[in-house]
DNA sequence: TAATCTGGTTACCTTGAAGTAACCAATCTG
DNA sequence: CAGATTGGTTACTTCAAGGTAACCAGATTA
């Protein structure tokens, strides 16, 4: 029997997970660990602008919601992978849809932006 | 001639565009936009913790971005209805895809947080 | 010996986003 | 007259996310 909750409702589980959703580092990770394992420094070179600390604790969460695994190898140095499970997997299905729906139409928003504030100004 | 643009680079346009969906109040919005357009209040009410303030800041953005439209009728009291822009229409189709997702998949990512918390206690 | 790589953690600080609450004008209702 | 409706704006405050920088161990490299 599947409980049904509504989007709107204030503390709603879904809520919990959009709200996971929604920040700009998850979606850059997700989108970069499509189609392949990437490793820790990896990612924070490939993700121009995320701290070290920002992409741990970020990863940490992913982690925890079970949208991606980590994978430590004992070389020398130690090696981590990250990659998607196949939770994850579907999620990002979504998701590089909407990253690549800002790259067809970020143009059309920019200018929409412009016209918004010449008629401001 | 389509510039290339690379999602991972700081400061890309395409980032601005996915920073102001990085939020649930945007999501939201643009989730029950869709099918129809919905006053002022009747987005206030319906979706439930959101403040008048941040309500009419988010608007402001999305009709900034080109996504929605503000229109007001000479009614008394005033009457202001928000629909989507036939790019904002595009834009709800992956949308609502991943509020979707989170409503399907979010016992199973409950499940990972509570597992997840479990091996480190 | 000093630096560099691996993948982090920790302390500190800043800043911006969001919440709270009051206020607005105009009009209808009780 | 008081209160509620419409759709907001403004001032103030608070809180958490994010940035900066230092530090860690262990091993390789120059």
């Amino acid at each position: 029997m599947q409980v049904e909750y509504d989007v709107y409702e204030d503390k709603c589980p879904t809520r919990m997970v959009l709200d996971r959703l929604a920040d700009k580092w998850s979606v850059l990770i997700l989108d970069r660990l499509d189609n392949e394992a990437v490793r820790f420094n990896q990612l924070r070179r490939d993700i121009k602008g995320v701290s070290q600390k920002v992409l741990s604790q970020t990863l940490k969460k992913l982690e925890r919601d079970g949208l991606i695994t980590r994978t430590a190898f004992a070389t020398v140095p130690v090696t981590v992978e990250y990659a998607l499970t196949p939770l994850g997997k579907t999620l990002t299905d979504c998701v590089s849809k909407l990253a690549h729906w800002a790259e067809r139409n970020m143009d059309e928003v920019l200018a929409a932006q412009k016209s918004y504030d010449k008629t401001l100004g």
